[in-house]
DNA sequence: GAGTTTGAAACT
DNA sequence: CAGTTTCAAACTC
């Protein structure tokens, strides 16, 4: 508690009396310390801008709106700030977009005031997409999709706002800031709460953050009142599905609370993670009482989680970091009290989350029991899914924040249109529990949701792929889903050891090392080489790779990565678009995953997971160079052996493969087909790609026939049809993890190759997969095939976004 | 849990 | 690019 009256003296030191319209508006930063000095600029900036000077001659705006203008403004800016702060490279940016967006919204101003009660900008360009349905100008790389996912957001937004109010009027949370905060609260209530959903585009074309900025009178907010918990709870699930909160008067709080969250997330599935974290965590609070005391707990050094929350808001989109500014013209724009309050009763929600967040570690960790208690509260809501909040918070912080997702995770799911891109972990699951947590995507997050559900689907099946509903029960699948996510918080909860990165029924959803030397910072590590974070469940030495060390991180990762652009890319590559999608049974099945480079093997024969075509369930190719190579997945020399079920298939596929030459086709035959079933599904839902692997164990019995994948289409069907087919032959698989890995690793290399280019990417998979990779032209290879290709395209483009997430210049 | 084996990663 | 060393996982006892 002490801590939490720290927290407020600080505030209040922060806040900014601005006068508007003759009124006295009090501006209150929250953000930490640290956060201070960056932000004190902006504000200052902000009362003498001409923003303030209009704010002060606009006649329309209600004095209690004035009031919040200036504050959301702030507190738009705290909440980028930071994102901003934690991402250097960012961060200047950043800034500069906020100032812009002031600027902007200012003339815009008048506008928000009127009638739209919600915006939502996923960027400046997706705002002037919005605003004038013309192309984004965003950088997502996104292409048309951007403009669809504004659309979507915003529709999410609005509904969310209606569904925030309705409830957020009586949800206790506000107050409960209000009283937390003291002066900050009281402020705080005038002031108006941004909601920054992050979005996914499904489409893979890139992540769309939107933003959504509600005035919210402080008035309408009683402190005072509690919302039941049901409904708060319900609240929260349903909207946290939607919107990720940037509490503006407590970026730190939130970061805290997020932070941890987000840092597994990375991206944007990461939000979805936190999205279901908090809702967990709001509804526990809200059965608990009191978040306040979280907040104070996030005051003190939360760098780390400010960091990464900021990261997260880069990596997410590069784009977020445009958004940002976006989300303070937002803020200005809307002013119903409607969403105001909606969006505190997010931002309690934050806090609540916060405070949560917090706990779960700490629960996860072995702290409280109350944790747990807050956990039930979670599930209480129900939503759906809202998995175990452990799970995620733990997933969360394995991930790392950027990085990982390049790395592993990339995948893009591409299905339709609606790209998804996962990290993919490598392997572990920790990678792809962020990308489900990217689930969170509004509608056409909906996509990754669905690749997520698919993963998930493992699991529950599901019919998860829903698109929106279903990301939250994809999420909750997620969480609950041994491979992925859930599979870290698992581990942690149940102790996995490092070795156990996966094992076979486990899903390594964390990874654990156990480096004495390489202090984490080498792809000896099986954290770093995943882009995960170590955990405490590390019994790692000294390590570097925590987020304390970020920025040692990231350089190191660099340096890797300029070594060997593929050096994160999932080292198994499938050839996910023939999985994915259409049909081309032939091609998905058959070559869909190797290795990329190939193993070495001289004595284990390939058949122990020294070999690391074997670990990844693929089957040794061309590529390999290994000695008396006996790899279940599939020989070296084409022969595969199919434990189970497929055996015929295999000898099918052999021939197959023999006759097309491609040898890769061989090996994908057998083992790849449990990966291809991954894919396969992915093609029905973006989901696949990423959570294939996850489901792979289970799509490994499932292993529909080629032609099954094609059948499926749908995720869901994908399911489905799995279910049936094959399972065998995963059980033979040693481990699930393995194909898992693979699948996963497939997918970002898919994207590596395409994104990056990079010749490698090509090159590996022409090398075994020729037939799907076709050479450097991933694009003409969608042209050529268009089914397929159409995924990879999407990937392709996905790509793009990594170098972006990496804080390069 | 300690020690050995193995092969990838890193280094030269 | 090849050879060697380092490293940590996988495996064995």
């Amino acid at each position: 508690m002490s801590t939490t009256t720290n927290e407020e003296e600080k505030v209040s030191s922060e806040s900014v009396e601005v006068n508007v319209k003759g009124k006295r508006v009090v501006v209150v930063m929250d953000t930490p310390e640290r956060n201070k000095n960056q932000i004190a600029t902006p504000i200052s900036k902000f009362e003498e801008s001409p923003f303030s000077n209009f704010l002060n001659n606009l006649s329309p705006i209600k004095p209690v709106k004035a009031a919040h203008f200036p504050q959301s403004l702030n507190t738009l800016s705290f909440a980028s700030l930071p994102s901003v702060f934690t991402s250097p490279h960012v961060s200047s940016i950043r800034e500069s977009r906020f100032l812009r967006r002031h600027l902007l919204s200012d003339p815009s101003k008048p506008e928000f005031a009127s009638d739209n009660i919600v915006k939502v900008d996923t960027d400046e360009g997706m705002l002037d997409a919005v605003n004038n349905s013309n192309e984004p100008k965003g950088n997502f790389g996104s292409e048309i999709s951007v403009i669809e996912a504004s659309h979507e957001c915003s529709k999410l937004a609005v509904e969310l706002a209606r569904s925030l109010n309705y409830e957020c009027s009586d949800s206790p949370s506000t107050l409960r800031t209000g009283g937390i905060r003291g002066k900050t609260l009281s402020e705080f209530a005038g002031s108006s709460v941004t909601y920054v959903p992050l979005v996914q585009d499904m489409s893979g074309k890139g992540l769309l953050r939107c933003e959504v900025n509600m005035e919210g009178t402080t008035n309408e907010i009683d402190p005072n009142k509690e919302p039941s918990g049901s409904d708060w709870e319900n609240m929260i699930c349903d909207a946290t599905d939607l919107l990720i909160f940037d509490s503006p008067g407590d970026p730190e709080a939130f970061t805290k609370v997020i932070g941890p969250n987000f840092r597994s997330f990375g991206f944007v599935s990461n939000e979805m993670q936190n999205m279901q974290d908090f809702s967990h965590v709001s509804t526990s609070e809200c059965g608990v009482g009191g978040s306040e005391t979280e907040k104070p707990s996030t005051q003190p050094g939360d760098e780390t989680q400010v960091k990464e929350y900021a990261e997260i808001q880069n990596m997410k989109p590069d784009s977020s970091l445009t958004n940002d500014g976006m989300g303070v013209g937002q803020s200005e724009k809307t002013d119903n009290e409607m969403v105001s309050t909606l969006y505190r009763g997010m931002r309690r929600r934050c806090l609540v989350f916060e405070m949560v967040g917090p706990r779960r570690k700490h629960l996860d960790e072995g702290s409280g029991s109350s944790a747990v208690q807050e956990t039930d509260g979670n599930l209480a809501c129900d939503e759906k899914q809202l998995v175990p909040s452990k799970t995620v918070n733990e997933s969360s912080r394995c991930i790392l924040p950027g990085i990982g997702l390049h790395l592993n995770a990339l995948a893009a799911s591409s299905e339709d249109g609606k790209v998804v891109k996962h990290e993919a972990n490598n392997a572990s699951g920790k990678q792809l529990l962020i990308t489900s947590g990217s689930a969170v995507s509004l509608h056409p997050l909906v996509t990754g949701q669905e690749s997520l559900s698919k993963s998930l689907a493992e699991t529950p099946g599901e019919g998860a792929i829903v698109p929106f509903e279903n990301s939250v029960p994809l999420m909750e699948d997620v969480c609950q889903a041994p491979g992925y996510v859930n599979s870290e918080d698992l581990n942690q909860n149940s102790p996995k050891k490092k070795r156990r990165r996966l094992e076979p029924g486990e899903g390594e959803s964390c990874k654990r090392c156990n480096c004495k030397k390489s202090k984490c910072l080498k792809l000896y590590c099986e954290c770093f080489a995943a882009g995960v974070y170590c955990v405490e469940p590390c019994a790692c030495q000294d390590c570097f790779n925590k987020p304390i060390h970020e920025d040692t991180v990231l350089a190191t990762r660099k340096q890797i990565e300029s070594r060997n652009p593929l050096a994160f890319a999932p080292k198994v590559i499938r050839s996910s678009d023939s999985l994915s999608e259409t049909g081309d049974d032939s091609s998905k099945t058959p070559a869909s995953a190797r290795h990329k480079r190939g193993c070495n093997c001289k004595k284990s024969g390939c058949l122990k997971k020294y070999c690391e075509c074997y670990q990844g369930g693929v089957g040794c190719s061309i590529n390999c160079r290994c000695e008396g190579c006996k790899n279940a997945f599939g020989r070296k020399d084409g022969s595969i052996f199919i434990g189970t079920d497929g055996d015929a298939e295999e000898e099918e596929t052999d021939a197959f493969e023999e006759s097309i030459a491609d040898r890769t086709s061989h090996k994908n035959l057998v083992p790849s087909d449990v990966e291809q079933n991954p894919d396969s599904v992915p093609p029905a839902t973006p989901l696949a790609f990423r959570r294939p692997p996850m489901q792979l164990p289970f799509s490994l019995k499932n292993k529909p026939p080629r032609s099954s994948f094609l059948s499926i289409g749908s995720s869901s069907g994908i399911f489905a049809g799995q279910g049936v087919g094959r399972t065998n032959f995963f059980q033979h698989q040693p481990k699930f993890e393995k194909p898992f890995e693979s699948i996963q690793e497939d997918e970002m290399p898919e994207i590596l190759q395409g994104g990056t280019s990079s010749p490698i990417s090509g090159i590996k998979t022409a090398s075994p997969n020729r037939k799907r990779v076709s050479p450097p032209h991933a694009h003409c290879d969608f042209a050529n095939s268009p089914s397929r290709r159409s995924s990879r395209k999407l990937i392709l483009q996905s790509i793009p976004s990594f170098p972006s997430l990496t804080p390069n210049p």
